[in-house]
DNA sequence: AATATCAGTATACTTTTGTATACTGAACAT
DNA sequence: ATGTTCAGTATACAAAAGTATACTGATATT
């Protein structure tokens, strides 16, 4: 584990990392975004082709979904392979990286989950508290 | 452990509970963006007050400092105190939350750091690609 | 009295991200 | 021959996110 916690955790302790910072900007980039997470969701559900992926990830456009692919392409999350067959078939898949990324949802999922019940937690104790997304 | 796995898995399977949905958006809506990150990693780091955080946090502009610092208040990341005493004195502290999403950093920096060796070790076997972030 | 610090706000941009709508071209299917 | 499916592209636009620069008002400091 790589706790980031010991480096970021004093001024005068060891620094953070540089490859720490940039493995963190790596996996933000991967993630963010509307279409990021829905499309790797739809992958991990099995969906592979274009048409499928267009069904299955509500509203989205083939401009955003042809944009995004090209994207986990280039950062090789996902795989675009070509079948040469007549009609050509041409599928999408999830690299080990790609699958790997469920790792980081569930933690993101768990934290997420356990914010909900101690925002919800404190409210009761009188502190009346805006919240944009958890309310 | 959530393990969205399970329940992304297979269309016929049990749906994602949309709990884990709300979680997950959540999480990603608290680390998304240019600044939230940085930000709290000073805050993590012991710096407290407004001007601590401008130094800090390279860059950054007072707007964006203070707009940010509204959003993680209103999403009870972090917690704005104001000591009535001349001159008035105000600072920012973590929440739980706030400290727990170290958590979910860990995981995004592990993944990431594989992600690279798993790249770099790919592209040594013949595979040319073009990636954005990591290369 | 002039200057500096703290904790921001105000106004006007620029850039990035996402949407809407229509279209293309190749290969079938009827 | 006409229509449909697949795998996208093209153009234009709207909205969100971020930047630049200047300013405010209260309280010190010199």
């Amino acid at each position: 584990m790589s706790d980031f916690k010991d480096f970021i955790g004093s001024e005068k302790g060891p620094q953070c990392p540089r490859v720490y910072i940039l493995a963190l900007t790596d996996t933000l980039n991967v993630i963010s975004g509307k279409w990021k997470l829905p499309i790797i969701a739809a992958l991990l559900r099995g969906a592979n082709r274009f048409k499928d992926l267009l069904d299955s990830t509500e509203k989205i456009t083939p401009r955003m979904l042809s944009k995004e692919l090209k994207e986990l392409e280039m950062n090789s999350i996902v795989e675009r392979k070509v079948y040469n067959q007549m009609p050509v078939l041409i599928e999408y898949r999830l690299t080990k990286s790609g699958k790997d990324i469920a790792n980081v949802i569930d933690s993101m999922i768990d934290w997420g989950m356990v914010h909900r019940t101690q925002v919800i937690t404190n409210s009761d104790t009188g502190e009346e508290k805006v919240n944009k997304t958890v309310g």
